[in-house]
DNA sequence: AATGAATGAGAGTTCATTCAT
DNA sequence: GATGAATGAACTCTCATTCAT
């Protein structure tokens, strides 16, 4: 999810050239304990991710998370964002520009259930996050439905929504946003953790009532 | 959630009109720790529910917490389904039984709104729920959906929804349960955790948006 | 182990005539008390004798034990004295009084054996009472070499024992209670709790030993 | 059980003599814990060992303790190994090779005792380790039983001991550990837990019974 | 005499955070 | 900048004991 260095630094040439800068080594560690973080929530919750247990699967010592974190909260907060912007992005990059209506619409929740079946994480890091950490969930929920509230102003332009007015659309947006969390929830995970394809009726359900609330 | 006289009677006219003051204490005892651990989770979260926290709020001392509940867990199991219930309960017997169609569905997400202005902590009850007392959000969720479910199949069979096959019903349950906790979230309650009224305009949108893809 | 009163007091003829006195009624829940307390300390250790525990399996109250014993303490210290008591009894009883010389001895450790093997958690009894009931077991092992001085006296004065003075049988006394100890947990026990008898060399090893120092 | 020196000393003479004070320390600790709680358990019992009494006792946090030990079983299954290796190497360092026969039960009773009076809790440590400590306990008693069947087992090929067969030594073994045990149990405590020594009647009764039962 | 709810001290354990090295 | 030992408050839970009924 992150810049990487290569784990072999190359010993070869023992006097260094250049060996990584400062600032890059610092970002690397500062990468990887977020990755760490990101794993762990996934994982077993926010409840789970302990200093301890980031620390060790960072494979650095518990004192140099402070280095680069003011607190546990601190990392906390930015997991959300990082892997809400990597989701949103995930969705917006696989959308053909040339598809209109309600099949955009279609085409959205399917790529959103495809990246949960990818992230299967993803969906407890947001729901938890409205507890463990609020702020980030309201910066993710503004993102989100700005995104959404974006796209709905467009079809409404274009005349493929009909009937509302663009004060309505906010509203709209979070019934969308939500829909396809809850059917998430509902239909994609298994009770043992596990993710399962959404069933093709439930999109089409998700789909016809779409159609015939918007884009008729 | 409050004092529920002993089923049993008992002791057919023994000397005191007054009986079994022993019971009516400990069912006494039991219903304050409820209470205060739904008024807890309600203003700090599950996790801010801990046990000195609840027996403080009911005055008893921590011991006494486990001659009525086996465990932390335990409790917070309970809760959801006790509130949920109540939900139901306040929504159910207010509902106007001439009401029909698209209307039925606003006077529900209006009560609904209002059950949440009058138990504020409810919204939150149920959110973290999922992860910090899943088997109770699952009892919980199981419980709306059929309720909605029933209620759809009805409107379905006396033709007011159309276009739709029973089989559907159940996503589309979902999507109503998911819009109104949405719009509850992003318009119900201020930064500052106190609640104010859903905008007129955010329900007529919700109508709107049923109306038409339900009940046309 | 105690009076047990029959379970049916037989309802029959309702009018009592004579129901069992005051004093039957309380000896009687004393020795449910201590039924209970010593099966579970057999069964748990005296660890896992707790009040709740006692009580329960004796179908009283809690508040009802303190009626009978002062403290936790008390009883405990009660347990060891009446089931050595029992042992000795037991032993005694079945000893052949025509049998002399060392055969006395090996019928001494065979009886003691078999009074393990049907009592199990006398073993545990005697051991942990060192620590957890100093006094009881300080009593215990008192009676039990006296009863063994005693009997090696009379062998003594009978001639049977050769070479020693009578201010060494204390000692020597010791040397037999503690060996039939370490015989029984080395080789009645098995790992996992259960019984098995002391294989016939061990019991033939511990009367050569015994033979040659005492009785040549 | 003190402070042991790291085995890498590493660092081929990087600057300073002093090296590596973090492991030394860390080293500290968890001995000043170790110590404390082979003190506590003399004095007080397994059960009197509580992490707070550990800790407060090696002045150091609470937390500390768990930085060394898995938890508090973790340290009590330690302990016995610990102090077991130091009595039989206490014992074995002093016998002189050159006693043979009885001669040398005579000088193992008496460095037994010896070490007891030295280590007063030691004997209490192995005592309750059976209950509190099964897994130690069980360790200790395949150490100790092992190294006497040694010895007894050179002894019988020396033709000191005569009359018994090599499958009948674990049995004396025990018999012997066994004796020694309730001995120092009878005659080195004093009820007020001092130490005493075993008077040398005592001692020259175990010789005069052992010798007769092997060494003749 | 019997009850069982209430008590509160104390148990083992976790963990975010600090700071000397 | 990196380390990891030390900290101590906070956690859940147990239990002997008391006492009003």
């Amino acid at each position: 999810m992150t810049t990487q260095r290569t784990l072999k630094t190359a010993k070869k040439n023992a006097r260094p050239v250049r060996e990584s800068t400062r600032a890059e080594k610092a970002e690397n560690t500062r990468n990887t304990l977020l990755d760490a973080a990101v794993k762990i929530v996934g994982r077993l919750g926010y409840q789970g991710a302990s200093i301890a247990n980031i620390t060790a699967h960072a494979k650095v010592a518990q004192g140099t998370f402070y280095n680069y974190f003011e607190s546990r909260q601190d990392i906390l907060d930015q997991l959300l964002p990082i892997m809400g912007r990597q989701m949103t992005e995930y969705i917006k990059s696989r959308m053909d520009p040339d598809t209109h209506g309600v099949e955009r619409e279609k085409q959205r929740i399917t790529l959103y259930f495809e990246f949960l079946a990818e992230h299967p994480w993803f969906h407890r890091l947001v729901n938890e996050a409205e507890t463990m950490a609020p702020k980030a969930h309201k910066v993710y929920f503004k993102h989100v439905s700005e995104g959404y509230i974006r796209s709905l102003t467009r079809s409404l332009e274009r005349g493929e929504i009909k009937g509302y007015t663009v004060e309505q659309l906010e509203a709209i947006a979070y019934m969308l946003m939500s829909t396809r969390t809850y059917l998430a929830q509902r239909y994609a995970f298994s009770s043992r953790g596990a993710v399962k394809p959404v069933p093709a009726n439930v999109i089409s359900t998700y789909v016809d009532v779409i159609s015939r609330a918007l884009y008729r």
